[in-house]
DNA sequence: TTGACAGGCAACCATTTGGTTGCTTATAAA
DNA sequence: TTTATAAGCAACCAAATGGTTGCCTGTCAA
């Protein structure tokens, strides 16, 4: 739960695209992540090590391959916290809404 | 509307507490803005400078101070754009909510 | 009109960041 | 049991970042 960490590991655009590829195709493995992403597979890691200290991915690893899997809950934190702050007139309706969908749809 | 620039913005904690700042009191100046903050007027300056640049604050020049106002816009457009997106699931009902209550509030 | 005060400009510095290359380790397949 | 493949480790590098100090400019008030 460490904003600051989030933050800056959401601050770099290739970071972002990771995230990107995680979210359309989950559990998608280092080499497969830096498939025409013009960079080295160890640039690569490293940010995958950053979204991963920052809570944004997890991994699991299978024998010699490592998955890698989106984790949207810091980031809706963040939103939650600090982003609707700016927009309060609407927060109050807003979270009642999504408890409501919630507990509604489960998960 | 350059994601990038808001995202680096917001990376830099110094820079979200001076938003934060701005949004507990509006139309600061820079002066006012320093006080305990532990760092140089020069070094605030800066972090203006880029919040400005990012479009997260705007300011206005009278005599020979200069206020400075948050900007709520590029951050939602943020919320509404990258983070909203890790939460599709409600993303319907909830934008179509907020049009509701933007459309009967009035800005 | 002359201080004092708010802010701007520019040079400089240490550290962090984003990337590289080269080598090693571990597992799966021939 | 080799060999190829997925990933990890570590050293290194250039550029960006966050900060400093010193000085300049412009405006308000005594």
């Amino acid at each position: 739960m460490n904003d600051d960490a989030v933050f800056k590991a959401l601050a770099d655009a290739s970071r972002r695209q990771l995230l990107d590829r995680l979210y359309e195709r989950n559990g998608l493995t280092l080499n497969a992540l830096c498939e025409d992403l013009d960079m080295s597979r160890q640039a690569v890691a490293k940010h995958l090590a950053i979204l991963e200290e920052a809570n944004l991915i997890s991994s699991e690893k299978h024998g010699r391959v490592k998955l890698h899997f989106i984790n949207a809950v810091p980031i809706n934190g963040i939103a939650e916290r600090w982003i609707n702050k700016f927009e309060r007139r609407h927060l109050n309706a807003l979270s009642a809404l999504k408890k409501a969908l919630e507990d509604e749809g489960g998960q």
